[in-house]
DNA sequence: GTCTATATATAGATAGAC
DNA sequence: GTCTATCTATATATAGAC
């Protein structure tokens, strides 16, 4: 029997707040500097209650990218409806501009987690961070093929990195303004690349 | 009184070659994957002894991010020999690229590391990382400025950008031709800025 | 399913002989 | 200046009562 749902904490949902809280406080954090205590308190979860929904603190990790993952479909999923590809990569500058704030503290989530995990010796999760980045590409190289655009892998890599390189500078300089910036750059070349 | 200069560790340059290794190691493993024993066994110090040189973990780490400072400034330093502002950022994309098999394997080391800095709380070496990435902004910004073209310091923040993004798109895919690629586009990109 | 108390391992830092 | 042995703190993970 579960509990009933009066309770602050229902129980039923926990997993789901510890994923949240992952990756939450990773991102502030970075995942070294991140104790399972940590997450155990975001989430509003004792700390040995934690273990009976995540065996390690790799599988924890792992929740946290996959939560990233999530927040970067949904994103991506919103953006299909709009009907011109050109549009939906100019959105989703604005989307990465709006974010500018946190950017400016923390750096993106995805970016920062795959840099920390490409450090490991131990090849595992480090490959699916790369596979969220991957997925990334794929859909912007998809609205360029739309747009009859020359080398669309080529100019995803080309966007995305923008986007990765404006991250990490407006994080190591402290300044959300280069988000700003930078964005409204991309977006003209974005418009550049049209008259071509 | 000094050894001799006989024996393979002249204890003279103990200091440096600890510098040196900690560059090394932090590179490839991260600041809060890399133990004091790491660095001391890769520089062939005894571990007590290198409390010696430096008094805690973060001497070290501060010791590292000064070295890459120092190659950084080295580079530019000889790239400011050549006669041509122009010449002198496509040899820096050069030597980037030149660079693309450890920056696939490691990252930028300034950048991977200034990423790092940033997640921690005490605001004390995150600044410093910045400043390492401002003075390269700062040359960048100078060579834009010869070639009179305008806004010149956000010429710097894309130029600096889409390194800093392709490095972590090399190294989250671990494909050193995206550095390849990318460096041709960036020095096209360089070219046709002339053109205005 | 939940939670406290604790075992175990590791790493930063120090003591003190040489 | 050099180096071994060790102290101490912290964090992952588990045991076991409830």
């Amino acid at each position: 029997m579960t509990n009933s749902p009066k309770g602050r904490a229902r129980g039923a949902d926990k997993r789901r707040r510890l994923m949240s809280a992952a990756a939450r406080v990773v991102h502030q954090q970075g995942v070294e500097r991140t104790t399972i205590a940590d997450i155990a308190a975001a989430a509003d979860v004792p700390l040995g209650n934690v273990y009976y929904y995540f065996k390690t603190k790799d599988e924890l990790v792992q929740a946290a990218l996959a939560e990233h993952a999530g927040h970067l479909a949904e994103l991506t999923g919103e953006l299909d409806e709009l009907p011109d590809p050109l549009q939906r990569l100019k959105a989703l500058v604005d989307a990465w501009v709006g974010q500018r704030d946190t950017t400016a503290r923390y750096g993106c989530p995805t970016g920062t987690l795959a840099a920390e995990l490409d450090k490991r010796a131990d090849g595992g999760l480090d490959l699916e961070a790369g596979e969220v980045i991957r997925s990334l590409l794929n859909w912007t190289e998809q609205q360029f093929r739309e747009l009859d655009l020359p080398d669309p892998d080529d100019l995803a890599l080309t966007f995305v990195g923008a986007y990765q390189g404006m991250s990490l500078l407006a994080n190591a300089l402290r300044d959300p303004e280069i988000m700003t910036g930078q964005g409204t750059r991309l977006t003209r070349w974005l418009d550049s690349l049209m008259e071509a």
